[in-house]
DNA sequence: CCGATTTGGTTGATGCATCAACCTACGTGG
DNA sequence: CCACGTAGGTTGATGCATCAACCAAATCGG
């Protein structure tokens, strides 16, 4: 002690930090790769499906909902819903109750490609995470999650 | 049990998978946005100017080398080299050795960024990640990691 | 020594993420 | 009712990440 400055991470701090984002790197790399290679979707396409399929409304979802349950910057979904209506995977109409918005509708093949790719990644979390950790583990990584995200303004 | 087919994800592992998500989204962009905000500098820049500026040989690194320590492709490192080269954060040569290679050398400009980005990055991991968890969560997050990155393909 | 293969690196194309600017429709106070 | 502020969405530009194609220098097998 005494050495370290305001700012500074001790060296077990550096070492853990560094160990996360590797992790967290090669994680998000290999499970990216794993959903494009076996369906052809990116993570993004698969969260807009995942949530389109998951809402109980079987007609259409409003934009702005979407875009408020994942925490998207409204350019970003406009630019991915153009993407993927381009793809056949969502189709975009107007909304009724208020002329400015849109809403938003999955399609048969995106329905199909979402339950494909539920299956796919939900195997891959489990090999690559769940069944890498102990019961113990797996419950610590749920409360460090909750103690970061207290510490992160909004 | 027996509810659970061969790849689902049983209720609390998928909530922690989402909390785990989550965080892990919110944080970088947290770490991301602070860092460009005040330094100007991306994560990728970051990670490139700290590899430089921490390498023994004063005089330039070999891009290979650069390649295999931050584990990145070779047209990503030769997109971002050109891209800094251009904000004149680095300078690439030509190499003795090998004529086919390259080597990158920091600038003065670009180590004076390095060195305020270490203080802002290490403040910021400080804040939100060193001093919102325990000791033992921290221990069990470098420990989480490990095996997690024991299980990821090479 | 020579031809084939490998290796280090660049380039171009595409998708993703963000910022800023913009447009139109909604809503509210006068 | 109207003028103004705000909210929902789109667009364009830029940077980042990846893939595939390419090039030249190195290396290796005969």
């Amino acid at each position: 002690m005494g050495t370290s400055g305001l700012s500074e991470l001790s060296e077990h701090q550096a070492a853990v930090w560094a160990r996360y984002q590797r992790m967290r790197v090669l994680l998000a790399g290999r499970l990216g790769r794993e959903l494009a290679a076996r369906t052809g979707l990116s993570e993004a396409d698969f969260e807009i499906l995942t949530a389109l399929a998951e809402s109980p409304d079987g007609d259409g979802v409003r934009a702005l909902t979407l875009r408020c349950g994942l925490e998207w910057e409204k350019s970003r979904l406009s630019h991915q819903l153009r993407r993927m209506e381009q793809r056949g995977l969502v189709v975009r109409c107007e909304c009724a109750e208020d002329n400015r918005g849109a809403v938003v509708r999955i399609t048969e093949h995106g329905r199909e490609l979402a339950a494909e790719a539920k299956r796919c990644h939900d195997e891959a979390v489990r090999r690559y995470v769940a069944d890498a950790l102990t019961a113990e583990q797996l419950d610590a990584l749920g409360e460090i999650a909750d103690a970061v995200l207290r510490r992160l303004p909004r």
